[in-house]
This record gives structure tokens, C-alpha cells and sequence, in this order.
DNA sequence: CAATTGATGTAAGAGCCATTCACATGAGTT
DNA sequence: AACTCATGTGAATGGCTCTTACATCAATTG
């Protein structure tokens, strides 16, 4: 029987080995589980079974854990948006629902990250790392606006590629705030939040002269 | 104007007189400046020149005075939007985009109510009060998508108006989250929010088959 | 006009947390 | 084998939430 730790994993010499890596992991499961706000520093430290000042040898304070997680969030949340948008593949318009869909996903399988990125008023500025990974998500959906905004119909001119993705960031966003958190629901919806998302595109789209092919506003015909 | 207590010093008797509106006001400051997780139930009731253990008299724990806060921010809410929207004077269209810039200085201007109303991570259900002040400020952007549904060009179906008003409240919501909060700059734009969101809104009433006077698409034009 | 009482405040304290500092341990280096 | 530095510990400080027992006072009531 071993008699010497008990809480994580098997026994362990006075250094851990790993801490820094099971710091972040212990505070992404509570995160998960408690929210951001309810995970504490020393509940951290105990389910990695050292003492509640080991963790300051790895980061400054709570926050710079949690700026840490929020920067793997942006950095895992910008391959999840790459890979559904393929490259655009099969074609620009399925790759580009997909990405939605996508980012709808992660907002509800990801809270910890999620959380971490958006609602934990960490001051971007300060902080070039934390903001160099959460451009380099948005440069994915930059990228995507830029495919669209070349194929775009020059009826009145070409949308500027910024704009067309901020605002596909902010409805997506904004959907994923409001009805995609929380395990049970935080407010009905007479649709899943992916079919409202993919409504509110498609008719976006049309605004922006693209015909679509079937009518977006929800007629039941087909 | 004070003839009796006053925040700080002053004399006082024994009963404050007027400490669960003191709180909440003294709450609604201190969210303001350092942000709701900042906000501390002992502050509040240093602020207001009582002792750590008065503010139990009046909320039965800090979450519960949040809630207050958050109730009584959807009230205002509601009325600054209804207040925007005017019944749709002048006309449908003005009042709408006048509904939408209210909606984002409603997120700068009440910094406090904004973050107790969406980042608080309060939940929503087991909180009737809560919820209904919630689902009234809702029920303004959705008689405005009333409206606008109705008028839509039959084209294709009318839109349901629900959807058009989660449409609408999503991007509004995501541009107020991701732009406008933070007095100096939370991520850079290459136009304000207000600007951002009208774009954006003129556009998906395109794509729901209203002509537009101005080509949306960011063309200089005029 | 007391006496009572219920609402509102206070004092003290338990238990939690973040953070710091002096000190311990031990892995890798010399 | 001695050294050293990164990493972990223990103990302490100060703050926070929340509870419990007690204090004060305004209003009611006999």
C-alpha cells in the first residue's frame, strides 16, 4: 500500500516533475466543472497534491494561470476553426457553415477555455502573447471572410473582408453567449443555437448578394 | 443635501436607514471600477460605514445581491430600448438602428449592470425575477423584429419575427461583448462599434429582402 | 406612558483563499 | 563528494464570506 500520497497519482519524491502541466489541467477541470470564478489557486494545488505555494514557482498569481489557459484555449480554438474550414474545401459556402457549427461546438465543449478567453476580464493589453494567440483565431475567420468577400457579386461594390468576418465573429459570438454555455439551458430556443447561427449567415450572405439557394427565413418549403 | 448619514463618516445611529439601496448603489460602483468579480460584499458595506455582517440583513449572500443588481440593470435595459425604439418613430428603420446604438451604449455607459446582467454566470433559472426582467428587455428587440417581419417583402416567406429578433440581439450582444467594453481599447477596430453594427444589421435586413437606400457593403459612397 | 418586540446592526469567530518568506530537498553538475 | 539552483514546504498575514449570539432602537400596544 502506498503510504505516501494519495490524492493524484502514484508516489511522488518531493518534486512533482510536472507541475506546471497538472496545474493546467487541475484548473481546467474545476473551471469545467465550477466555473470561472469558482476555481481557486489552493483547490488547484490539492488535486495536484502539493502544498498551496508550490504553484508560484510556475505562475506569478491566479491570474497568469488563467491567462495561460486562455492562450492554449485561443491556440486549440484556432486549429479547431482551421480544420473545419479546410481550406474551404469542398466548397467555400459548406466550409464556411461548418466553421460556425464549429465554433458553437467549442463554446459548449470547452467551457473552461471558453470561459478563460471571454469572461474572465483578463486585460488583453499587457499581455502579447495571450493577444497574439486570440488574432491568431481570429485570422482564421479573417481568412474565410476574405474567400467570401472575393466571391462576392460586385453589384455595389465589394464588402471589406474585415467587416464581413466581424461580424460573422460577433453573431456567432453573441449566440454562443447567450444560448450555447451551460450543460442544461440558459434560455429556450425554439432552435438549436447551430440552426440559428446557420440562419442568420445564410441570410447575412444574401445580403451581401450572394443567392442562396434555398429562402433562409425559415419557410418550411424546400 | 444630506442631513443624515452619508457614505463614509458622518454620524449615524445605530440603524443605517436606507443600507439596502446604500449597497446597492456602493455595489454598483465598485463593479464599475474593478470589474464584477471585484466587487467584494465587505467593501459594499465599507463603503457604506456598516459592519462586514449588516449587508446579510438585506441579501441573503453576495450572489443574491448580484442578482439584485442584475434584475434592476434588464429593467433599465428595457426601458432605454423601448426608450430608442419609440414605437418606430419616425419610421421602422431609423428607430431600429436607433434601438441598436442604444443597446451598445447601454454595454459602455453601465459597465456595472452589463457585467451583472451577461458575465456574471448567475443562473438564470431557479430566479424567476430574474428571468422576467430578462425576458422583458428581450420582448422590446422582439416587438421591433415584429414589425420588421411584417413588413418584409413576401418573397420568399416572411421571417419569424423570433428568429429576426435572436438574429439581431446575437450580433448586437457579440459586438457590444467583443468591442465595446473596457473605456480604453479591448481590441483595435478599423470602425467603432456603432458603425460596425449598423453595417451589419443593414445587411441582414438585405438578406431578408428589404431594399436598402445605401449600398451596405462599405462602399464610400456619397 | 411604559413595556414589548421585531427589524436592523455589531462583535467575534470559523473556515477558506491568495500571497509571501524563510527554509528544505534533491537532481544535475563539477 | 560538494555545490547549486529549481522546485516544494510550513507558517504566517491579511482579506473575504458567512454564522451566531447579542445590542439597539422605532413602532406597537396595553
Amino acid at each position: 500500500m502506498s503510504w505516501r500520497k494519495q490524492s493524484g497519482r502514484s508516489e511522488r519524491g518531493y518534486h512533482h516533475g510536472n507541475l506546471k502541466e497538472a496545474l493546467l489541467q487541475a484548473a481546467l477541470d474545476l473551471i469545467a466543472e465550477k466555473g470561472p470564478g469558482g476555481f481557486t489557486f489552493a483547490e488547484a494545488a490539492r488535486s495536484a497534491g502539493v502544498s498551496p505555494a508550490a504553484p508560484y514557482r510556475h505562475f506569478r498569481d491566479r491570474d497568469e494561470l488563467i491567462s495561460s489557459i486562455a492562450e492554449r484555449g485561443f491556440l486549440q480554438f484556432e486549429k479547431v476553426l482551421a480544420a473545419a474550414w479546410d481550406e474551404g474545401r469542398p466548397d467555400t459556402f459548406s466550409a464556411f457553415e461548418r466553421m460556425g457549427r464549429a465554433y458553437l461546438t467549442f463554446a459548449r465543449d470547452e467551457p473552461a477555455f471558453y470561459s478563460a478567453m471571454f469572461e474572465s476580464g483578463l486585460p488583453l493589453d499587457g499581455n502579447p502573447a495571450l493577444l497574439a494567440a486570440s488574432e491568431r483565431a481570429f485570422a482564421v475567420i479573417r481568412a474565410t471572410a476574405e474567400r467570401l468577400a472575393a466571391l462576392a457579386p460586385p453589384g455595389a461594390g465589394r464588402p471589406p473582408a474585415l467587416m464581413v468576418a466581424l461580424h460573422i465573429w460577433s453573431m456567432s459570438h453573441g449566440i454562443a453567449s447567450l444560448f450555447a454555455r451551460g450543460d442544461a439551458a440558459r434560455r429556450k430556443l425554439p432552435m438549436s443555437p447551430e440552426d440559428l447561427l446557420e440562419a442568420g449567415v445564410l441570410i447575412y450572405l444574401r445580403g451581401l448578394g450572394f443567392a442562396t439557394e434555398r429562402p433562409p427565413a425559415g419557410t418550411p418549403g424546400e
